[in-house]
Parts: structure tokens; C-alpha cells; sequence
DNA sequence: GTTAGCACTCGAAAGATTTGAGTGCTAATA
DNA sequence: TATTAGCACTCAAATCTTTCGAGTGCTAAC
């Protein structure tokens, strides 16, 4: 049996009825659409159709019906016309900030803000080349290692050492340092790379030891998935998840970092569709304890190709609609400003 | 009517009771506790008493009783022995970490997982003192102030700039920063000394702007109350909270840094008792929605004299001497932290 | 002062009843 | 052949009822 244009429509008033009122939808309320002119009865039948092909369920006999993940699917994929990108308002969003870090966590917000649901935004994950380098001597026992990534991205390293340097020495460090890292990317910068540094400086092998230990920590922090998240105690307004057990699970796991690249890692694994806007739907998720939710995320994109993700987690009945159409606006935003302006920082 | 020894006896088997069990406590229940030898009914004028005193109460007619906030706070400050400090194993808490940052955020990790509640931990507040400060180029159009503060606390502004400077107009203010900043206390850096400093330098005035601009709101930000959290969803494991739209109130609260300020200030202002814990009850708590919540704080010392916070919040119905000894033995490790090794680096 | 005994209270749990939204099926209709 | 009116049926949710038992307060006796 195939969807005709009848059963979609049926379909579509069915999911967005549900979307609005949360309640399972009887045929009677569908049968007062006046542009069907159909008898309940003949929506009864349409009804027992769809639900014989996997698009919508009752919840136990003589309740209304609600969607399936499969029927959300179809939906999201087919039914489901966007909202005019119009009314949402450009660039008030993001004030100006001159940090990727800050940046992002505003992006992190304005979703939270936007949506009510729980959202997370992920930095950009690409070959970061090191910008700047630069170590210093704070006290006798410490120097501090600060690296500045392409985007801005800042990294501090205290570094204790127990041989105390003088400001020449930590110069010629920061000329090594400078002439190896600069414009290094991240990932090259390994075992190997600082040997041969090692080798090039001959003396004081045993401190850079110690300072190629900070920096490498630095690098590799650097280097890790970083991730944003706010707006985390919305998902106990999710009405459905009635349990509390489940719900405490699912903000746990928002407030875990590691959980959350996984997560955001199992997800972006499959881009396919329109404008880089995915979509997982209840069992969808890989992630255990996520079958209630859904997931949706977008793809902005540095200049160097580079790209991060940015995306909200919420209850599968949301509403896809606003939820697709404000992400897509902040990717363009946040396109906008990446490119734009190459780096992150510029004043108004 | 005074409480005479019998009674204190009673109503300290109740709380105690009523702590590990969370129901009412019935006069049958304390009667057979057999170091007292005595009848529930005996038990039940006694209870009588009690009530009629304000330290117990009946959640209704013929349930036990519960205690009151009277009655936590006689149970806190006279009946409560403490648990010995023995069983709480020290020093393996801690790992060692270099940054006041990363070992606050730790504390409140540790304390969250030994205690199981929401917990907080600020930052020392206190006069600061700049120990160290540079402005590097990274490129052309950015410079980037690293300051570092006693604590080794560190702050990063990325200051733009429309002026390209060489090499050696950054070095000139570097030495003009220092000269003027090293050591000074963050209070000290306002604008009436940034206009000594621009005096002093004469040219390149309107970068300057532009730099103090930059290091002024660094400064701000590093003498903000900086407060760490951990353990927030456990704030969902306490039953006696039983309404949803409370619990999700107190989390929003705690993710709300503003309002954790606004708390720990409220806490820290009356400070009377044995080494230094404060506990607030209940409606002893100025904040609002806290009312079914108790707050545990202990201040701990840095050799300055400044001094921080670390805090649990919990049910009232919490395990008072449990949480008491651990805030109290993490303080005192973090007293030896800082007063053993003056400044928090230091390799093991 | 303490205690045994007893009537009383009231919340929690379990069961019974009512209500109404919604269904599926059938037979009539266009 | 598709649609519809009509009707019996189902079942969750709300409401009321009953039962149960833990716990109390009071009184009279020790």
C-alpha cells in the first residue's frame, strides 16, 4: 500500500495536531478540518491504514492516534514546510565577542533562548594551526606556556620547573618554540616533531622535558571536542518523560562532556540532506536513554573548511518547524561571521 | 518548660531516626530503643512536650513526628556529635594541580561525589596582586594580555587593534605595563592609574585606549566571585521535594551564577561557630525557593588571610554529621595546600 | 511518674463506579 | 465503490468507597 495524497494529508493534520496539543488526535478532531469534508468514519478507516503501515499508533485501543518515529520521520522528510525564514531577526543575535570560546557559548544560549530546549555547540574540529606561541617566566619555580590556535583559541599551561631560567633562556625557548610550532597544525605536533627539537637545542634537555610536557598537554586539551551546552534544565519541562529517573539520567548526561562527543560524534557521522540540517528521531539515536528524545542538528563552517556542529536536544514532540529554521539561521549567521571576517575578531 | 536531659535524649533518637529512615517517627519506634526502658505512651507525653515546644511536629493526626527547623537546629548545635574524622581518608582526595582553577573545580567534584549533594566552592576573595603581565602580538590586527594573579589564576583578553605596532612599540608597553602593574593589587588598576600611565607614555594614546580597554575588563573579570559547582542533578534525587516545577527551579538556580553569588553572600555574612561551618536550615536560608533546603559552608583560608567557600546544598533532611566532617576535613587539606606550599604549584 | 488499654483519626492503598473520548464494524446511501 | 450514519464496545482517567494500620490522646490503674 502507498501514501496517496489523501493519507498524507491525513497524515500531516494528524503529526502537527499532535505537535500542538500533545493529546493523542481521534478522527473526529481530524474530520473538522473543513477543507477534508470527510465523515470521521472515513478518517476512522484512513486512519486504520496508516497505522497499519507504521506511521502513527494508539497509545491502547480507544485512545486517539500519535505518531511513530516512523511517521515523525516521514513528517520531518516530506510534510513538514518550513517556517519562512523572514520572521526570525538576523544579526541582533550575537553580540560581537572576540573569542571563539565566548563566541560559541553565546551561540549556546541564544538556541536555549530561542527553542527551550537543551542545545550544544561544538567548536570547530580541524587541523588548528598554532598561531602564536609563547612562553614566559611568572616565577622562579613556574613558567607559563600560552598558545594561541587559529580562531583565537587560547590555551594556558603553568609549567613548574625546577631549574630556575633567566629571561635570555626563556628567550631562546620561545625562538625554538616559535620556529618549530608557528603555523604547525595540532595533530603534528608529537613525539617526533619534539625530538627533533630536542636535538636542534642540544642543551638543557632535561627543562624540555618539562615544557614539552606542558605544551604537549596544552595541545592535546587544545585538540579535544570542545563543547558548550546550555539551557540543560529544560529537559525536565519535556512533559513526556514522565520519569524522573529517566529524566535525572538524560541531565546527567548533558552535564558530561565525554557523554556529549559521543554523542555529538555518533551524529554527525551521516550528513545527507538539505543544507547540512540532520535530524535523529527516537530510536534513531544511538545513544542509550535518548529514545524519547530527538536530536537535531546543523553544521556551520569555517573558511578553511573546518566545521563544527551546533544542535538542540528535545522531546520527539517538538516543534521541527521553528526547530530547523532558527538553526539554520544561526548557521548562516555564524557562517556569516566566520567568513566575513577571517578570525573571529573585528570590531563593529 | 526547659528541655531536661530525658527529653534531649528522645529528641535526638527521633531526628535520628527521622534522618535515616525519612518517615515520621512513632513513640512505639523510640520506645524500644532499650538504653531508654521506657513506654511508648511515656514516650508519647514526652513527645507531647516536644511538640508543644516547636521541636517536632505531625505532618497530621496520627502520623510520628518530624522535625521542625527548631529542631535541626538544636539537633546541629547540641545534640549532633560528630563523626570521627578518622574514617575520612585524607590526602588521596587531591590530585595535585597546578591551577587555583582546576583545584577548586576539583574540590567540588570530590565533596559532590562523597556526599552525593549539589555542592559549590568560590574562589578566594581577596585582594589580588598581579604577578605577572604581557602583551603579545599575534597578528597584525590583535594584540593578546595574558595576566596571571596570585594563585595562578589565569586571565586571557584578546585586545584588536587598528594600529599596527612592530615588535618593539609591544615591548615598550610591556615594560610600561609592568612597571606599573607588577604586584599591584587588581583593586589598585582603575582608571585614575591608567591615566598616570598614559601620561607617562605620551604617544600612541589612542592605543593605548584600546589595551587598557582590554586589560581593564580582563582585571573585572578575574575579580569576579568565581564559583565552581558540581553534583547539580543530584538536587533530583531529593524525595522530600516531591513538586517538579520547585526542583527545576533550584537547578536553574544553580546554573545561574548570578544567583549562586547572590547565595554565597548571603551565607558567608554571619560567621560564629566551631571552625568555621555554618549551617542554614531551612527557612534560615534568605534566598527564595530554599526553604525546604539546608546550606552547609565551611571557609577555608589562604595564608594572605583571604578566604573562600565550599558548600553543599541538600534536603533538610541530610546526614548533618556526615556532611559536616567532610566539608571540615577538605577544608583543612586545602588550608595545608595552601599554607604548606605557598602559591598552589608545587610538584609532589 | 509510669504504663496498659482503648477509642479515635487519618493517610495510603486497593477496589469500585462513572464518564467520555474514541474506536471498529455494519448496513445504508450516493 | 467510496462514503457515511449509527451503534456497541473499550479503556484510561477521574472520582468515590472501603479497608487497613500506624499512630495518637486520654483515662484509669499501678
Amino acid at each position: 500500500m502507498e501514501l496517496d495524497e489523501r493519507k498524507k494529508t491525513i497524515l500531516k493534520l494528524i503529526i502537527a495536531t499532535y505537535l500542538e496539543t500533545g493529546e493523542p488526535v481521534g478522527s473526529r478532531t481530524i474530520s473538522k478540518f473543513n477543507d477534508l469534508n470527510l465523515s470521521s468514519a472515513t478518517i476512522r478507516n484512513e486512519m486504520a491504514d496508516l497505522e497499519e503501515l507504521g506511521y502513527i499508533v494508539q497509545p491502547h485501543t480507544s485512545a486517539g492516534r500519535i505518531p511513530t518515529d516512523k511517521g515523525y520521520r516521514f513528517y520531518v522528510d516530506n510534510l513538514m514546510e518550513e517556517k519562512e525564514d523572514a520572521e526570525v531577526e538576523k544579526s541582533t543575535l550575537l553580540e560581537r565577542v572576540d573569542r571563539m570560546e565566548l563566541l560559541l557559548k553565546q551561540v549556546a544560549k541564544v538556541l536555549a533562548y530561542n527553542t527551550n530546549y537543551a542545545t550544544l555547540v561544538t567548536a570547530p574540529k580541524y587541523k588548528k594551526t598554532v598561531k602564536f606561541i609563547q612562553l614566559s617566566k611568572v616565577d622562579d619555580e613556574t613558567l607559563l606556556a600560552v598558545i594561541v590556535v587559529e580562531g583565537n583559541l587560547i590555551k594556558n599551561q603553568i609549567i613548574p620547573i625546577d631549574t630556575i631560567l633567566d629571561n635570555e633562556d626563556v628567550l631562546k625557548f620561545n625562538i625554538l618554540l616559535n620556529t618549530f610550532l608557528q603555523g604547525a597544525s595540532l595533530e603534528d605536533i608529537n613525539l617526533e616533531m619534539i625530538n627533533a627539537m630536542k636535538k636542534q637545542s642540544g642543551e638543557y634537555s632535561i627543562i624540555l622535558d618539562q615544557i614539552f610536557q606542558g605544551i604537549i598537554e596544552a595541545v592535546n586539551e587544545a585538540n579535544e571536542l570542545e563543547i558548550y551546552t546550555s539551557g540543560a534544565t529544560n529537559i525536565l519541562k519535556y512533559p513526556e518523560i514522565g520519569d524522573i529517573i529517566k529524566t535525572s539520567e538524560l541531565l546527567e548526561k548533558f552535564e558530561d562532556k565525554e557523554e556529549l562527543t559521543h554523542l555529538i560524534e555518533e551524529t554527525t557521522g551521516n550528513k545527507d540532506d538539505n543544507h547540512d540540517i540532520q535530524v535523529y528521531i527516537g530510536e534513531e539515536n544511538a545513544v542509550q536513554n535518548m529514545e524519547d528524545c530527538s536530536i537535531v542538528t546543523a553544521t556551520y563552517k569555517m573558511p578553511e573548511g573546518a566545521t563544527g556542529t551546533i544542535g538542540i536536544v528535545g522531546p520527539k514532540r517538538m516543534d521541527y518547524k521553528k526547530v530547523v529554521s532558527t538553526l539554520k539561521n544561526l548557521t548562516i549567521e555564524l557562517d556569516d561571521i566566520f567568513n566575513k571576517r577571517k578570525g573571529v575578531n573585528e570590531d563593529g
